[in-house]
DNA sequence: GCGGATTCTCAGGAGATTCACAGAAAGGCG
DNA sequence: CGCCTTTCTGTGAATCTCCTGAGAATCCGC
C-alpha cells in the first residue's frame, strides 16, 4: 500500500482577528499549512455547485466530480482529506463507489449525502466507522458544520479540542449541542442552534437575511424571508434577555453579533 | 422482521494506516507508543470491510486478509497483536489456522466470529486459553469492546487496565457487565447494556439514532429506528428515574449522556 | 418443552417546534 | 413632527418528534 499520505490537521494559534478566510474562526489546515482539500460528488450540478461555492468559502479546497468514475479517479490523484458523496449516482450504485473509494482513501471521512425518503431503507453501518451523513433536503450550515466535525475528529487529536466557539461570554459547543451565557445553560431548538453557530462563526460581521436563509434553512424553504427576524427574536429572548445585547440589527442590512460592550 | 432487502452493505477496504481515534476514553496502544495492530481475517468482504473501518476508528492499525493463507502471512510479517478470525474460511479448517496462528504468534489474543448455529463446546473448547468468541449477526459495539477486553488482558495496553467507564455517579464495568448509580446496582438486558456503553464511550457527544443503530444493533438489522427510542426509555426507567436525569435527548439531533446538572 | 425474560413492532398521545400572519414598535427622512 | 419603511413579536395552527403502553414473537435457562 502506498504511504499513507493523508494528512493530519492542525489548527493554527487561535486569534480573535479574522484570517485570510472570510472572517471565520480557526480553520482546518493540512500538516503543510495548505487548505483541506474536500471532493465534491453529487450528479445534480446545481446542488454540486452550490456545495462547492459554499465549501470554497470556508477557505477548503474543492474539487467536484459528478459520477462514480470521476470521483474514483479524482481520489486517486487528487487524495482529498474528506469527501462529499451523494449515495444516489447514475453510473454506480453508492455503495459501489463507497467501497472503491475506500479503497483508496481508507481513512478519509466521508459525509453521505441521502434522500429523506431513503431513510426506510437506511443502509447498515453508513455511519459506523465514524462517517456522518445529512439527508436532503439540508442546509448549508449543516454540511459545514457536519464536515469540520469528521475533518476535526480524523485529523490530530490537537484539533480535537476545537469543538467549542466563544464569543465573549457565550459559548457554543458543536458535539453536546449545549449553549451557555455567561456560565449558565440556555436551550435552544434545532433551528435556533442553527442559526445562532453561524452568527458565531461570523463574529462582528453583518449577516443578511438574506445570506441567513440561504445558509441556515435548507436549500428548499420556500417560505417567508421573516422567519428569520422571528428567530433573531427567538434567540435573543433567551441570551440577551436581561443581560447586555450581543445580537445586533443593522437596519436595512442585517443582524450580527459580537461580545457585549 | 421486515425483509428490507434494500440494501446488503458493501463497504471499502482495508489498509494500513490508522484514523486517529474519535473522542474517545483511553486509547489502547503498544508499549512503544505505536498503534495497536489487528489482523481481520474474514472471506466476506463487505464483513471484513466493515470491522476494518470501525476498529481503525477506534485508533488502531488495521490489516485484513481473506483466507488462512493470508492470514498466516500476515501474521508472520506483520505481527499483529490482536487477531479477529473467523472460523469458516474458503482454503482451510478455522482450527488448522488456529494451530498455525498459535505457533506464529503463540501470546497474541484471537476473537473467533461464528455463525451462531455453530457447535458451541467445540468453540469453548477454542476460548480456552483466554480467547474470546462472538457469534454473527453481532453489533460493532459488541467486537470492540471485546478485542479491547483481550487487548487489556494480554497487557498489550500499556499499564491501561481500566475495564470500567464513569459518568458522574453512574459506573459501567466492562468485565462484569454491572452497572451502579450511585452506588446501588442495576440490572440491565444486554442490549440496554450495550447502548449504555456506547453512550458512556461517548459522554456529552450528540449520538444520532443512525449511529447508535449502525453501532449497538447488529449490522444486520432491518427495523425501525424507533427501537432506539425504545431502550432509550427502558434505560431512563433504570438509571434516571427519580434521579437527576443524565440521558438527555436534543430533538432533531439525537442523544447524549452527561453527568448530572 | 416450559415459563419467564428479552426484543421488537405498532400506534396513540403529549408536547415541542416551525412558520404564517398581522398588528405594534422603532427607525429614518423630509 | 408626521409619514413611510423596516423590524419586532404575540397568536395560533399545522406539523413533526419523541415517549410509552400493549402485545406478539423470540430467546434462554432449567
Amino acid at each position: 500500500m502506498t504511504s499513507s499520505s493523508s494528512a493530519s490537521f492542525r489548527l493554527p494559534a487561535p486569534a480573535s482577528s479574522s484570517r485570510g478566510a472570510p472572517g471565520k474562526q480557526p480553520e482546518l489546515l493540512r500538516a503543510d499549512g495548505s487548505p483541506v482539500r474536500v471532493l465534491v460528488v453529487d450528479d445534480e450540478t446545481s446542488l454540486a455547485d452550490l456545495l462547492s461555492l459554499a465549501l470554497r468559502y470556508e477557505g477548503w479546497d474543492i474539487r467536484a466530480e459528478g459520477d462514480g468514475a470521476g470521483a474514483l479517479r479524482c481520489a486517486r490523484s487528487w487524495r482529498p482529506d474528506a469527501v462529499l458523496l451523494d449515495v444516489m449516482l447514475p453510473d454506480m450504485d453508492g455503495l459501489t463507489v463507497l467501497g472503491r473509494l475506500r479503497r483508496e482513501l481508507p481513512d478519509v471521512p466521508v459525509l453521505f449525502l441521502t434522500a429523506k425518503d431513503a431513510v426506510e431503507d437506511r443502509i447498515a453501518g453508513l455511519t459506523a466507522g465514524g462517517d456522518d451523513y445529512v439527508t436532503k433536503p439540508f442546509s448549508l450550515e449543516e454540511v459545514v458544520a457536519r464536515l469540520r466535525g469528521l475533518l476535526r475528529r480524523a485529523g490530530a487529536a490537537a484539533a480535537r479540542s476545537e469543538s467549542r466557539l466563544t464569543v465573549g461570554d457565550l459559548v457554543l459547543d458543536e458535539d453536546s449541542h449545549e449553549v451557555w451565557r455567561d456560565g449558565q445553560e440556555i436551550h435552544l431548538t434545532a433551528t435556533e442552534f442553527e442559526l445562532l453557530r453561524y452568527l458565531m462563526r461570523n463574529p462582528r460581521r453583518v449577516l443578511s437575511k438574506t445570506q441567513i436563509l440561504d445558509r441556515v434553512w435548507s436549500y428548499d424553504f420556500g417560505g417567508q424571508a421573516n422567519v428569520v427576524e422571528l428567530y433573531i427574536s427567538y434567540l435573543r429572548r433567551k441570551i440577551d434577555v436581561g443581560r447586555t445585547p450581543m445580537i445586533h440589527t443593522r437596519r436595512g442590512a442585517g443582524y450580527l453579533i459580537k461580545p457585549g460592550g
